[in-house]
DNA sequence: AATGAATGAGCTTTCATTCAT
DNA sequence: AATGAATGAAAGCTCATTCAT
């Protein structure tokens, strides 16, 4: 009843391990090609030469995919940050990877970080959620950061760590996004950038 | 079970002129109370007391009027920070009242801003549109108010004025949404964080 | 985006009002010839000349229409059933009467009986549903009959009214069942069954 | 998220020929818990410890298998109702026996009764399987009673004894069901109904 | 202007069954 | 005998949009 002649299309991604990996790739391909909304399950399986039932093998159902389509970034994020935390010799420098991180990760993957916007950030469910944790995790390294150096509530300064966590990286989104708005993502220089950033934002928090 | 005759809802939203803002209206509040994408087209016809296709004869399609009801509040707050750009006696005056309306138009419109989030500013067209033109002009207001105080690029301070705008528009946006996930958004003072927030600026630009 | 030329099929059945009707009609036959199970909403809306939207108009769901079809039968026997019992000269005659219709119900309807078998009484939800009280309401016109005689629990008999109705009720289910399964139900002779088994049931509960 | 590399379930069941009676028993534990539309191949698989090709070395079907399974249990009820019919002193002895034996079976297995009256009564293959010989089995005991105490068509009775049986057996049913459905399962006293009815029934076919 | 029934493409998801290993 | 990943048809259902009236 099941199992016709296989259908001619695209040799199955990777082998058994790798596969999952390689619909993730694949999934990641198209849906920053079109919008996640726009990709369904059944394109996605065409793509990565599987058959829609076989994507549920992996996957629960398509919100697990996307959420873990968009992690893959994140996570690899998250280690890269994790090592400028602990790797800093100052809190400007810690400050200035950080900021880069930020800055590239949206001018690099900015529809993966439209997933995080639309499915996690902006999501309902935002609030509790494992996807959630990973992402909590990234923006605390600038916590981490923070904590390394000793920087604490300055009564004179009047932001708690957290809001000048939401400042720099809100500010840092907030910049990748107009340059790709404007179309000048090309010509922005990351670190010169998140160096002058920093600088701000160390005078901002009497840091400097 | 099977669809009642429908029932006899509602009598239409004011008249016709009034009518559109009557739909917008309605829409807001089913979108802020339910997320846009779970409000279908019918159910905000049978709010606003009118029958689908009537809704078509004012707004082209759905996208058209989830915009517009964004829009709503954009021109509302569009107003009110030209107003505190005329009206401010001083940079830090000024740079409060943005900031303020910035956090409570998050705070207070959570719903809305998202669709500005999700449809506008994330969506593959935002590049040109009528909608962002306006939601340009609400950012603007803060290139104009640093006009005004004939705040221009400084190279001891390396950032622009419009990198001036994302910054403090994204940080606040930021603190906005954590106070918001961590259901701390009735306790946040929004006066003295703004005023917080632009003492920080302001010492960030060089302007202090 | 929505809206092909109309495909070409069957003209739709009847008109607003007869529609609803025509589409219980066409559902029945196809559940009649094929087992409920086995037909799917598209092709109830292929044979109804609709789209399967236009179907999901008129009925919530599967479930709902396959219950309303069965209703249909079950409205009319009940109807008639309390014209027996309004009407028997004595209890003879009703029980008789009533037990003609049940052994009618399922030679007449057997795929429909079934659908009360599997979805009704053998459902999980059984115990409570708009439906089941309908279908009540047919089997206790046997309780009303025996009330309007005065029949009531006898200690030298054992059973109560509701085990008599079920005896009665089910005895002839497994009569009408069996001449199926027999594929000799042409030849069940119903008055005469019927008159037979209610001085079996008269004598049993020495009524006769 | 992803499917887990398949846990390392139980042990299979029982050795090679016990095996076919370990998936028959974890099945219908699990059809009894959950009614066996909702239980697929799958996890009937995993429970038995046994992959799900395996199971198609057993089965050639899902079909195959529930109807297996129900048969379990009637197989053990042919074997009492033999009992009952070999061994009965008396025609009322047995005829209270059998009741007996029918009444349990519903109200001990109503699920497993379920599956009978779903795949196999009220199925369309009915008339001719190899699971139906076994059923009809069943209910002939109640002949071979009638048989052995000489039982016979009696013109001043009107029902057959085949009748007798469907008039029995669907009236127990009826009862036990009834019982069921009002949750009065565990007070209903299965041997002084089986008596009570058997009482009437000796009356209505004159055999008292 | 207004209606609202009709549309139908499109979606996600399930699961009995197969067969190369 | 046993495996279990792969299959893919089929299902139920939604909803933005249209257009004859």
């Amino acid at each position: 009843m099941a199992r016709a002649p296989r259908r001619a299309s695209a040799a199955p991604v990777g082998r058994w391990g790798e596969r999952e990996n390689g619909i993730l790739t694949v999934a990641r391909a198209l849906y920053a090609a079109g919008g996640y909304e726009n990709v369904s399950m059944a394109s996605v399986a065409e793509a990565a030469g599987l058959s829609e039932g076989t994507l549920y093998n992996y996957f629960r159902n398509k919100r697990d995919l996307v959420l873990r389509v968009s992690l893959v970034d994140f996570v690899d994020r998250i280690a890269e940050a994790e090592r400028v935390v602990a790797t800093a010799g100052s809190l400007r420098e810690g400050l200035t990877g950080l900021i880069a991180i930020q800055l590239r990760i949206i001018v690099e993957a900015r529809e993966i970080y439209r997933i995080w916007l639309r499915e996690v950030r902006a999501a309902k469910g935002y609030r509790r959620s494992r996807s959630r944790d990973l992402l909590r995790e990234f923006s605390n390294q600038l916590l981490k950061l923070l904590e390394r150096f000793d920087v604490a509530a300055d009564p004179a300064v009047g932001v708690t760590p957290a809001m000048m966590r939401d400042m720099v990286l809100g500010g840092a989104e907030q910049i990748a996004f107009t340059s790709i708005v404007q179309r000048r993502e090309r010509e922005l220089d990351i670190p010169r950038t998140a160096a002058h950033l920093a600088d701000c934002y160390l005078r901002a928090f009497r840091l400097g």
